[in-house]
RNA sequence: GGUCCCAUCGUCUAGUGGCCUAGGACGCUGGCCUCUCACGCCGGAAACACGGGUUCGAAACCCGUUGGGACCA
């Protein structure tokens, strides 16, 4: 395949999400597994709704995820386009004017309804011609009689009958161009030659189709991807969770990990889990893309996450922290990080495995403040004890003065440990608790045991 | 309501007429490891929606039914 051309078309009317997101990442796809381009077009040709901060969304959710476009246009600054295209309708007679009022249509449409008719404008002005006056919208004249079968690279040939569809309005009497006809337009003066987008356009193709007929131009090849549903087989929506791709980046999810979680939903290659971006430009097929409609799953989009966090190294994820979460950690000392890293699914996680260290003061959480009864605090005592009388401070011998503890006083490990990780992280969970005051330092180790016992005598 | 699409474990998928006693992954679960929690390792439960065909043989092809979804209204 030759000068592939793809698009993603958003309209700036919301944050960008993740059913868009896997829109833009299989076009993206596409056209660079056939060295083409990959093109982003604003449809913002509703001011109304159309906002600069959705815009600039869109933009940072696709930089993010590595998804870059070769060519940025917005519809709005392409009216001179759609005016042209439409006088080239006119003079090839594909397109009239209609007339018809808002009171007219409504009564027909009722009427229509009332006898079970498929609701259709009547042609009223394309067969007898009212004098020129008042408002009027460009209709295109559909007068095809076969089928109109799109041949979809995800789903096979569908057919549509075109009686079902009306005169499309391609300008309405406001001036402004409705969806179809600019999007058609858009996708010819681009040279689109692959239309990926939802199936909740299937629709909209057939129509679409009379349109690139009336003009004259070859159609571009279709894939109507299936849509991403929630976790009660309906559509997502803020309702599944976080609605913006933006609200991942700050949760601490990794580009990786979406773009790969978004590429598997829908598609599978083998018994294959993990792929990279360049992986995915390998492998990635438009017909090996299933039919049927996905369910996001959360914990699996976690689970690789957690993956992709594996691979990162404690410098990386330094910065990641800092860029994604937006809190600067200062230094913390690499063997720290590896020791929480299989600990965390997100950098959010990972994060706050790391306040113990960070922050001077520590809080015990209530489910660690029965790690620390009261018949605990002289072990402890003699455990500090232990510890001052020493002058080194590593694994060896952080062990052996636990050891003599509870040898001293008839404990499990397990006792004198907890008591020690409650104190140290004010959790009942953590990584090793040897190598985590040893990290932690003698002096900051000895003065949360301490408060500990001051704690556990209240 | 009309039109269209879809249908393999709870979820994402492998499967392109015999390699299927249906494979992998997430999740769930039993065990090992172990100072806690993870990680890791070893096991387990769990699916071809239903009914008809076609065929020597159907998860796969065809037709219905049912169920889900999208669009339009």
């Amino acid at each position: 395949m030759n000068n592939v051309i793809t698009r993603f078309a958003p309209s700036p009317t919301g944050n960008l999400h993740i059913g868009g997101v896997r829109t833009a990442l299989y076009n993206y796809l596409i056209a660079k597994k056939y060295h083409g381009k990959f093109l982003l077009r604003i449809e913002d040709t509703d001011r109304e709704r159309s906002k600069e901060e959705y815009v600039q969304d869109i933009l940072q959710s696709l930089q993010w995820l590595n998804i870059t476009w070769d060519q940025l246009v917005f519809q709005s600054q392409r009216s001179d386009l759609y005016i042209n295209h439409l006088k080239i309708l006119e003079e090839k007679g594909s397109v009239y004017k209609c007339f018809c009022e808002k009171d007219r249509l409504e009564a027909l449409r009722k009427d229509q309804m009332e006898k079970k008719l498929p609701i259709k404008y009547d042609k009223k002005c394309l067969l007898n011609p009212a004098p020129n006056h008042g408002s009027f919208v460009y209709r295109l004249k559909n007068e095809r009689h076969e089928k109109i079968i799109i041949k979809d690279n995800v789903l096979g040939e569908v057919t549509f009958d075109p009686k079902e569809f009306d005169d499309l309005i391609i300008r309405r009497s406001d001036g402004t161009f409705t969806y179809n006809y600019v999007v058609v337009i858009d996708d010819i003066d681009l040279k689109i030659t692959h239309v990926i987008r939802g199936v909740d356009h299937l629709n909209n193709t057939a129509k679409q189709i009379l349109l690139y007929e009336a003009l004259g131009k070859s159609l571009p090849e279709f894939a109507h991807i299936p849509l991403i549903m929630g976790s009660d087989g309906k559509r997502l929506s803020k309702r599944h969770g976080a609605a913006s791709l933006l609200e991942y980046k700050t949760a601490g999810f990794l580009p990786e990990a979406l773009n790969n979680f978004l590429a598997r939903i829908g598609w599978g290659y083998k018994d294959e889990e993990i792929f990279t971006l360049d992986e995915l430009l390998q492998k990635f097929e438009l017909n090996s893309i299933n039919p049927s409609h996905g369910i996001f799953n959360y914990e699996k989009l976690l689970w690789l996450n957690g993956h992709y966090l594996s691979k990162k190294n404690p410098a990386e994820i330094i910065s990641l922290i800092k860029e994604q979460l937006g809190v600067a950690i200062g230094d913390v000392p690499a063997s720290l990080i590896e020791l929480i890293k299989p600990r965390s699914k997100t950098l959010q996680e990972l994060y706050d495995q790391l306040l113990f260290y960070v922050n001077d003061e520590i809080t015990i959480q209530d489910d660690a403040k029965k790690m620390i009864p009261p018949e605990m605090i002289k072990p402890a005592q003699d455990l500090i004890e232990e510890f001052k009388a020493n002058s080194e401070w590593n694994k060896q011998m952080l062990e052996q003065s636990f050891q003599k503890v509870i040898t001293k006083h008839s404990l499990k490990l397990v006792q004198l440990a907890q008591f020690v990780r409650a104190a140290v992280t004010g959790k009942k969970a953590s990584p090793g608790i040897f190598e985590i005051i040893e990290i932690l330092g003698k002096d900051r180790t000895i003065r949360r045991i301490e408060s500990a016992t001051h704690f556990g005598m209240e």
